[in-house]
RNA sequence: GGGCCUUUAGCUCAGUUGGUUAGAGCGCACGCCUGAUAAGCGUGAGGUGCCUGGUUCAACUCCAGGAAGGCCCA
């Protein structure tokens, strides 16, 4: 008889090597067949919603790892919600509008804006982002995220727009919405406005040149010696072609000011800076003969020196001493702080440039120039004239346009804005009331909404959403109000924002339309669109409040830690604005993608890593474990080493998983399961510690603390489950009758512990916990879906806290026998376990009696033939290993007494007492006379 | 340049209100097993707690300065 056949050794079909990269699809296409998520929703369609808003991904290019890390971090809460006994609708959105996909689409057509009918290339936009909107959806698709992805949300989709434009009516009626001049980031390459999101900086050489400006004004009541010579005040810039906008200097009012006497007439500077700025224009030669406070110096005249106009001296705080000669070049229509300087001294806005960077008249005799040209040309002039001291280059952090990457230029133009001042209290009183994960994350977006200026929302570009307003061709009033927002509404409900631009004003408005401020019957639309983050920051409206499985606010918003200034913001502003209430609940933000060695990816370091190569060389559990793995709150790291890390771990759990699995061939949880308290001490020990890993899991999904339940899942499987429990009942699975107590007893807490595992992990694992589930179902009915079950919950009468105590003791002693027995091991002494006997000597009573109620769980316990306890032996042999854990026991290794069982490789004196079985212990013998009987 | 943030073992992370010798898992090394086997078990070696000062009987922890890195802004 072979007695290895009588054994009940594990077997499985659920594969030892995952294979992901295979299997993946093979359960996206069950999903996907099955409706899962459909299912889903409509089992939960009645429990309190929890709603997760998608930020919208921008619709251009492939998915890079920084938004598979977002998508997968988002798709584990729903999901653990949604379990947990939720209603998670999760809707994704895309962001589809914007000057990238227009610049691209131009680009790839060969036109530019001027040549091509702007409904046309709409379509084209269209057409463009429909194509990454597909791409994309895919690689989400794979990612294991499950959502509403046959009906996404999109923002050229018209219900969204319409409703874009009811909000942008909504603040407009409330007076938050205005027309200015301002100067605006100006791409002159592109033609457009451009938001500061829209602002790179590089370096760029620039000139630097230093000018005297010639005081007109007495100035002896300041610097009496200033009546001897010419009197100039010398500023320092790096564009010259903003001299012909210079409207004034500023100086701060608290730092001094020195007249300075040298070869080129009487300088005034500040005076910290004399030293420097003479050694750079090359004077060595002067002489200090005065110094005052920058205030003193206020609506001093001097001439300008290219035109026939004055140019005023102006005091602003925002003057500094880091670079230049503390006395600042001031063109209100070419940089923010010299605009409000304008705004400040009443001197007229005005911009030198069109939009396509060339001089206009406000120029004068530089008119059609470029900037550039006139950047020579200014300082030819400077030169001739004598005001030039000095010119050269140097190369400095300059604004560019993210897009084209070329420098842009400060310029005033008509914008349209929306008033922060309007709201501002209101949106950092929400703020407050919001929950911020991490915590810091208030202080972020408080502190830019407290700070941000006014939000320039007009872009003079075709594809985006219009701004919703006409003007009297007759009195040139602005025309915005219910009336007409409600008919812009309703037609791009019924045929999209390209009406806007394929209509004339005559047609959209109604037949014999009148202005409502002279009567006139001419208008015009305005030709520019909304900002994309206009759009995109409207989504809580145009989503949450248009869908009946959503609503309004949601429970949380999830980004990237960017997205203070951008979608975060720019959502609050709209909700606050339109509603008077933030569009959310909680907003947790993460850190950014960076390499090994913390470095941001970038093609140019090489050191981008591709979530599609991860997914084919590793499959998506694999990077989704990645995601949980990761302390999302400060900067997240990726490297191949990072990634062959959580394969063994995925491999750790897998097998875990399989060798349970295997273990349960044979039994049906409906009929095999037995009660509670037939179960085994130690069958009732690991489940009591089962109970307290939901406990802390459970936590951990609550508090977004998703690294921490990895770590807990992880030691769990290989501490508690497969070093632990599963070694040890390993002897009782195999050798026992199938159908014995004992071991239906490991196999009830097996399975068990199984059905609730799966579950665990299922938010972060989906493949791997379906691939599980799909086999369970095999053997029991049960839900079509992993996602379908139901969260796991502490049973009560599973705790005992008095049982994890009184166990605490025996591990720590069975710490010791290990060590003892691997010092045996290494002396060649034994090879396996089962070939010792281990003696415990202790002098202690307690530790005695202590140890004698385990009776012969010990054996099992330190997997060893033999154990015996001895008490009181006052001179145990030499060669005892002294206890480290309790230093209570001491114990001594010998060779287990008796013969090898054949069949469960235990040591026994028995082996050899049955006649018909010589090979086999006392306990097998039994087993195969009651049940193996030839 | 400014605001916010990060820095503990090769890697991912723990470290309670300042208090013995700073922990876990993985990886690595060595050994065992061959009835979880492209598995399983055991043992071990790994730390200038980013650096420099300070407060304190005592600092990974508190304070100041700096370095490296990230996001945002100029």
């Amino acid at each position: 008889m072979e007695y290895k056949d009588t054994l009940n050794l594990p077997k499985t079909q659920f594969k030892m090597r995952a294979n992901l990269a295979q299997e993946e699809p093979k359960i996206l296409k069950f999903w996907e067949e099955q409706e899962i998520y459909k299912k889903v929703l409509e089992k939960k369609k009645n429990l309190k919603k929890y709603i997760l808003h998608d930020g919208p991904p921008y619709a251009n290019g492939n998915i890079h790892i920084g938004t598979a890390y977002n998508k997968i971090l988002k798709d584990i809460i729903p999901k653990y919600k949604s379990m947990k006994g939720y209603n998670a609708h999760y809707v994704p959105g895309w962001d589809t509008h914007g000057l990238p996909i227009e610049y691209q689409v131009t680009k790839n057509l060969g036109v530019t804006l001027s040549d091509i009918d702007p409904v046309e290339l709409r379509q084209k936009c269209k057409e463009y982002a429909q194509h990454y909107i597909k791409v994309q959806r895919e690689e989400f698709k794979q990612l294991g995220v499950m959502g509403e992805w046959d009906n996404p949300y999109l923002t050229f989709d018209p219900v969204y727009e319409a409703k874009q434009i009811e909000i942008f009516g909504k603040m407009y009626s409330k007076g938050y919405i205005y027309k200015g001049l301002k100067p605006v980031y100006w791409c002159t390459h592109c033609e457009t406005a451009l938001a500061a999101a829209e602002i790179e900086y590089n370096n760029k050489e620039s000139f630097s040149i230093y000018v005297r400006f010639l005081v007109k004004d007495n100035l002896e009541k300041i610097f009496p010696e200033s009546k001897l010579g010419k009197n100039y005040v010398l500023i320092w810039t790096t564009t010259p072609w903003t001299i012909p906008g210079n409207m004034a200097i500023a100086l701060n009012p608290d730092i001094e000011y020195s007249l300075v006497k040298t070869e080129k007439g009487n300088l005034i500077l500040a005076s910290a800076l004399i030293r420097g700025v003479m050694k750079e224009i090359g004077i060595t030669d002067y002489k200090i003969m005065g110094t005052e406070k920058g205030k003193l110096f206020e609506n001093i005249r001097c001439k300008h020196p290219l035109f026939e106009r004055d140019s005023i001296i102006v005091i602003g705080t925002h003057v500094l001493l880091e670079e230049g000669t503390g006395c600042v070049h001031t063109a209100p229509g070419h940089g923010q702080e010299d605009y409000d300087m304008g705004i400040k001294y009443k001197i007229p806005i005005f911009t030198t440039l069109d939009s396509q960077g060339r001089f206009n008249e406000e120029a004068g005799k530089f008119k059609g120039l470029t900037y550039g040209e006139g950047n020579t040309a200014v300082v030819k002039e400077l030169q001739e004239n004598g005001s030039l001291l000095k010119v050269g280059k140097i190369t400095h952090s300059y604004p560019h346009c993210w897009r084209c990457k070329q420098p842009v230029v400060f310029r005033a133009t008509e914008q349209w804005f929306v008033s922060i001042d309007a709201f501002r209290d209101l949106a950092l009183s929400e703020i407050e009331k919001v929950h911020w994960v991490p915590t810091w994350g208030k202080e972020k977006i408080y502190e830019m909404v407290e700070s941000r200026t006014d939000w320039c929302i007009s872009r003079q570009r075709v594809w985006g959403v219009p701004l919703p307003v006409f003007y009297c061709k007759k009195c040139g009033e602005i025309i915005v109000n219910d009336e007409t927002i409600s008919l812009i509404k309703e037609l791009f409900l019924e045929k999209g924002s390209d009406s806007w631009f394929a209509m004339s004003a005559k047609d959209i408005l109604p037949k014999d339309y009148q202005c409502p401020y002279c009567k006139g019957k001419n208008f015009e639309k305005e030709k520019d669109i909304m900002d994309v983050w206009f759009d995109s920051g409207c989504s809580h409206a145009a989503v949450l409040t248009q869908r009946n499985e959503l609503h309004w606010p949601a429970e949380l918003y999830l980004e990237g830690t960017d997205q203070h200034r951008g979608w975060f913001q720019t959502s609050l502003l709209t909700s606050v604005a339109a509603f008077g209430k933030a569009p959310y609940k909680t907003v947790l933000t993460h850190g950014f993608i960076v390499d090994a060695e913390g470095k941001k990816m970038s093609k140019s370091l090489g050191n981008v890593i591709a979530p599609q190569e991860i997914i084919k060389k590793y499959g998506a559990d694999i990077l989704r474990l990645w995601v949980a793995s990761s302390d999302y709150k400060t900067d997240i790291r990726i490297s191949s080493k990072i990634l062959d890390q959580l394969v063994e771990i995925y491999r750790r759990i897998r097998n875990t998983v399989r060798f349970i699995i295997g273990n349960l061939y044979d039994f049906n949880p409906e009929t095999d399961l037995i009660s509670y308290d037939q179960l085994t001490e130690l069958d009732r020990l690991i489940l009591s510690n089962f109970q307290s890993l939901i406990r802390k899991v459970n936590e951990d999904y609550e508090k977004f603390e998703f690294h921490s339940l990895y770590h807990e899942i992880h030691n769990f499987c290989a501490i508690e489950l497969s070093s632990f429990y599963l070694d040890i009942i390993k002897d009782r699975l195999y050798t026992s009758f199938s159908n014995s107590t004992e071991r239906r007893s490991a196999q009830t807490v097996l399975s068990l512990i199984l059905y609730d595992l799966v579950k665990l992990i299922a938010p972060v694992l989906s493949f791997t916990a379906e691939e599980i589930w799909q086999h369970l179902r095999a053997i029991k009915k049960d839900e079509a879906s992993i996602f379908l079950a139901s969260w796991p919950k502490i049973n009560q009468e599973y705790v005992h806290q008095d049982l994890e105590q009184k166990w605490d003791k025996i591990l720590k002693i069975r710490k010791d026998v290990l060590k003892a027995l691997e010092i045996k091991r290494q002396e060649g002494f034994i090879g396996n376990s089962l070939e010792a006997k281990v003696n415990i000597y202790t002098e202690d009573k307690e530790t005695y009696d202590y140890l004698n109620s385990f009776t012969s769980l010990l054996e099992t316990v330190f997997i060893v033939s033999k154990v015996e306890v001895i008490y009181g032996e006052k001179n145990p042999p030499p060669e005892v290993y002294p206890g480290e854990e309790i230093p209570t026991v001491k114990v001594l290794i010998t060779k287990a007494p008796g013969k090898k069982c054949e069949r469960c490789w235990c040591y026994s004196e028995t082996v050899g007492e049955d006649i018909k079985h010589p090979t086999i212990c006392h306990k097998c013998a039994i087993v195969i006379n009651n049940h193996f009987k030839e």
